[in-house]
DNA sequence: CATGATAACCTTACGTTGTAAGAAATGACA
DNA sequence: TGTCATTTCTTACAACGTAAGGTTATCATG
């Protein structure tokens, strides 16, 4: 045998760390194969063919996601596992991506889903501000997640030597873009990470204003 | 001459008409040049490369997007651009794709951001409650349009039966996702797209708190 | 009208992709 | 050791973006 054993787990398991690294178009069949020690068509033994694969990394990352303990409040659990999601999608910038693409949610997806769905029933919630509340909270993670990854830069000192550049110029065209950048982009110690808080607490917040009051 | 001349406006064109109809992956620029008359490789006299097409379609997209009138109040301004730039992206669906991965703006996209963050500080708004309204805003569009996408078919209708078939014989497994789909997606007159509105009127009311309320 | 320059367009070709088909190797059990 | 099933490799194909270079059309100038 090889020096390991070759199965649709390892395989997901190299894929998710090669895409993590080389990106999304750096994920080829070769290359996985290469880093299996295989070939490109042995893969093909273990997984029906790439999309397989592909739904497996995103099923992949829901398990990293923190569920709501047992009878943990529903405030809390919203909180953690909306920021455990965010950091995965972090982690493995791939995923938004692939979220836009993939239909077919597997089991990890299945049980994460269930266990959000459980904890706001479970504190009272109604079916419809279940449904509000689930579709919301996650809507504002992935969106926030698509812009802070094409923010071009990871470091906050970073960005704004690439705004100034970018500024350059336009300050007439787009003043109040301009001014925007340099008053609030630009100052020391902007992050944009923080905007994540802001909003998820808004949001919270307002859940919990509809929560107490009859159901919208 | 051909029929018409060629232009980076005309090849733009239509590589948006061909990407509404086959999706992002059946745009390819041997298909794109058929449907213009001429080869592949005459599309690269008038554009660098591929990438560029992409980036002209993102930007395209922003001028479908309604900006707020002179001296509109922030709050319907919000909405409506909100809206429009959800229909902008459903008419659109691979746009949510390619700003997962664009990074470089164009001017429709300048114009547009200027325009919002204009009315928000015409309107009263600190820096910081500007930023934290436009991050918001965005990424729930962003966020919602994702989902949306994602959800397999287009009527109501549909998705009851698709819902129906994936919860075949996981009523054990996952019984408050079962019964999640049954008491609401499947309840008659369900539609996701009315999620949309319940989110952003949350969000625009707890934005209003803060406009009023001491900087946070 | 002829000429020469410049832009637009086409042809061919290369390397890379996912994966189909079949040959070869390996391992398990008799 | 022989047999058979599973796993792996080899070869091949069509489709992709695009580099390089040849061909045609357009138009200003003599």
């Amino acid at each position: 045998m090889s020096r390991q054993a070759l199965t649709a787990e390892r395989a997901l398991a190299e894929a998710m760390a090669l895409a993590d690294t080389e990106g999304l178009s750096g994920l080829t069949m070769r290359k996985l194969a290469s880093r299996l020690g295989v070939e490109a068509m042995s893969l093909y033994h273990h997984l029906p063919n790439k999309d397989a694969l592909l739904d497996g990394m995103v099923d992949q990352v829901y398990t990293e996601v923190e569920l709501p303990l047992p009878d943990e409040p529903w405030q809390p659990a919203m909180q953690r596992r909306a920021e455990s999601l965010r950091a995965a999608l972090l982690r493995h910038p791939w995923a938004v991506e692939l979220l836009d693409s993939r239909s077919t949610p597997g089991p990890a997806t299945l049980t994460h889903h269930e266990a959000i769905i459980r904890n706001l029933r479970d504190s009272g919630f109604s079916w419809h501000l279940t449904a509000h509340a689930f579709s919301l909270i996650d809507a504002y993670v992935f969106g926030f997640v698509i812009q802070e990854i094409q923010l071009p830069f990871d470091t906050p000192e970073e960005n704004q030597e690439l705004a100034e550049d970018i500024m350059e110029g336009m300050s007439q065209a787009f003043p109040y873009l301009t001014q925007f950048t340099m008053e609030h982009v630009m100052q020391p110690g902007y992050n944009y990470s923080n905007e994540f808080d802001y909003g998820l607490k808004l949001i919270l917040r307002g859940l919990a204003a509809d929560y107490s009051a009859p159901d919208s």
